[in-house]
DNA sequence: CTCTGTGCAAAACTTTTGCATAGCC
DNA sequence: GGCTATGCAAAAGTTTTGCACAGAG
């Protein structure tokens, strides 16, 4: 893959934020460095990156998909509240791979564990709200 | 909720086929009781359907959600040999919530777990293709 | 120089929505 | 008869793609 200053923005807006941004939401971050991106090339490179598994698109019940920088294999958790996503760090997932092989003989290769619900600062809010 | 018979079709359908189908495939399996139903129909019986419990949307990396009328609690494999979607039957999803209650204070509301790899059948197969 | 990546715009695809009409209660 | 659901078609939103050009190696 050929350097571009384009990918580069990409990259470093996914590392800089770690909100799971949307592709609309770096086309925007990126925009502020290179004022003519387009946002086919945000998603060629998405895709790309998604493909040689530097980066993890994430499919969600709401509008526009999620790319998450991390490689490393971990769950999601989407604050219907705030609509911020979070991650989990967690080893539940390897143990769910071998039972999943034992019990059905299906191999994982990869996770998507999307948990949705209400954050502790959302919760917070509306115990304050309430009292 | 009115009763429509493009809406009993629309959940026999979902019934019959076990293999949570895309809106599209509804479409067209509904298509053959009910010729001229339209698929801003099938959108909009999913939708509610899916609101009130009755059925579950599933995101998916590929294109398409899925929808899945049972309503308990599981996680989905995905075989990106065959692309068939199966279901997993667990009890993991409770001990997952509760654990993130614990670590992260996140109050899960719905879970999708959305498990790719291979399923047996494909992996049987491509055992028998190499020898 | 060659070949990949980009910008732009159009297209493809999925899903939603407005409106007049049909059908349930 | 009133009111909800439907069919049709247009619109909205996201993602992909074709093409000519710019830029990296």
């Amino acid at each position: 893959m050929k350097y571009s200053k384009q990918r580069e923005s990409i990259l470093r807006a996914l590392a800089e934020k770690l909100d799971h941004p949307t592709a609309e939401m770096v086309y925007q971050a990126v925009k502020l460095e290179q004022p003519n991106i387009s946002l086919g090339t945000i998603y060629r490179n998405l895709n790309q990156l998604a493909e040689q598994g530097m980066l993890r698109r994430i499919s969600t019940p709401v509008s526009g998909d999620r790319f998450d920088i991390r490689t490393a294999p971990h769950a999601h958790l989407l604050c219907t509240c705030c609509g911020r996503m979070l991650d989990l760090e967690e080893d539940l997932l390897d143990a769910i791979d071998q039972k999943v092989l034992d019990t059905a003989g299906f191999q994982v290769q990869d996770h998507q564990l999307l948990l949705s619900g209400t954050c502790s600062c959302c919760m917070a809010q509306s115990r304050r709200d309430v009292s």
